[in-house]
DNA sequence: CGCGCACCATACGTATGCGTATGCAGTTGC
DNA sequence: GCAACTGCATACGCATACGTATGGTGCGCG
């Protein structure tokens, strides 16, 4: 038995790294941080685990190699973002949920990863170290809009911890089949944008559009 | 070697199906479900596995019974709140968000273990149906208070989805150092109740609707 | 054309976990 | 003071995972 992996026109029949860390974020997506073994991920692509150690040093700098791509592409997402619609801070925190809430089927890149990092994070040192970079570097940009939008500091960072604590919970929940993030989160988003901010500080001008 | 686990005043030296229990949940919350392991534990309470397998029939059994126990906990613990505070729905929402975000330090029952069974529930299919039980109770829980707070039907209902939501992505972001809940909870919880829910096309510049 | 390297298969040793079988001390009923 | 049962220890077979060692095959290149 030989090369039944290729495919019919000249198709490359040998894996690379990328297609080992692709193939690990399917394992884990779908069967956790626990699910990212040598020889299981070699059994779904067909091949021994001899390609595996050719590959990779061991397991763990499999896991590495899986969170530096994650940290790449879950930050350049939000860059992307922001260079594709410069509108006002509104219409882009509007954007950005329309996307969180986008299905996306990604193979590796998508948000669909994203929750099953945050679990691995629970119990990994390295992936929690990942995972507090891209939250860390989201939660600044989300802050941000929300300062360009005439929020003052201290509101500004809170409003962009809550609206992205939401959207991570209801995540959690859309995935169980409770609550809706398509509903909740534009809501959300304007509530937040609509406020005066109570116990808030002065401003009693009611400064609302772009800085 | 013999019973060096009894301690000095006559306490027991058996071990209950209830101690193996909080030692999974100890296990589970430190290392996730996949530390829920007979042998790994009976290391951890100094017995052998022998002990495990005169208590539990095997390791599904065990794990059913976590979650058994833990639905009993995690729909009680809200009862228990309604009855010891019979004030207002919004007091009593404020009494929720300050006991969330409580330092909870009980073995096992505590909210601690909310977070490691929500990582279980995404790739266990049993962990999926008790966390949707919980889940289900504690959403209809607050809906009920801001339907009695005065909100109406759908609006109460995303309110809960976006306060409880929130709740579950602070603990989430506050593991790792980001966010802060014990400012952002009440924050977006007054923000909450002072709304006035502007479902009507009361701003015409944002279309928020409820489909 | 055949040499060598990239890529993968195979086989082995070790570690760990599950579940079962059985032995064995301590407690209790009588 | 002796069965019988409770609670746990010990030992075994099996399965799966890791990592290594080593062999094999196809393709590029001189």
């Amino acid at each position: 038995m030989s090369q039944y992996a290729t495919v019919w026109l000249g198709m490359k029949n040998t894996l690379t790294a990328t297609d080992w860390i692709k193939a690990s974020f399917r394992a884990l997506t779908k069967g956790g941080p626990q699910a990212i073994k040598a020889e299981a991920i070699a059994r779904a692509l067909k091949v021994s685990k001899g390609s595996f150690y050719w590959h990779f040093k061991n397991v763990p700098a499999l896991k590495s190699a899986m969170l530096d791509h994650w940290v790449e592409i879950g930050t350049n997402n939000i860059i992307h973002i922001v260079r594709k619609n410069p509108a006002d801070p509104a219409a882009q925190l509007r954007l950005l949920m329309q996307i969180s809430t986008d299905e996306r089927s990604a193979d590796y890149g998508g948000n669909q990863a994203d929750p099953a990092i945050r679990d691995w994070a629970r119990y990994d040192a390295n992936a929690a170290k990942a995972l507090r970079l891209v939250d860390t570097k989201r939660l600044a940009f989300v802050t941000a809009l929300f300062l360009a939008y005439g929020h003052a500091e201290p509101q500004a960072k809170t409003s962009a911890d809550i609206l992205y604590a939401a959207l991570i919970g209801l995540e959690g929940l859309s995935f169980h089949g409770l609550g809706d993030p398509k509903i909740a989160l534009p809501v959300l988003l304007e509530t937040l944008l609509s406020q005066r901010w109570l116990h808030g500080p002065r401003s009693p001008k009611f400064k609302i559009m772009h800085r």
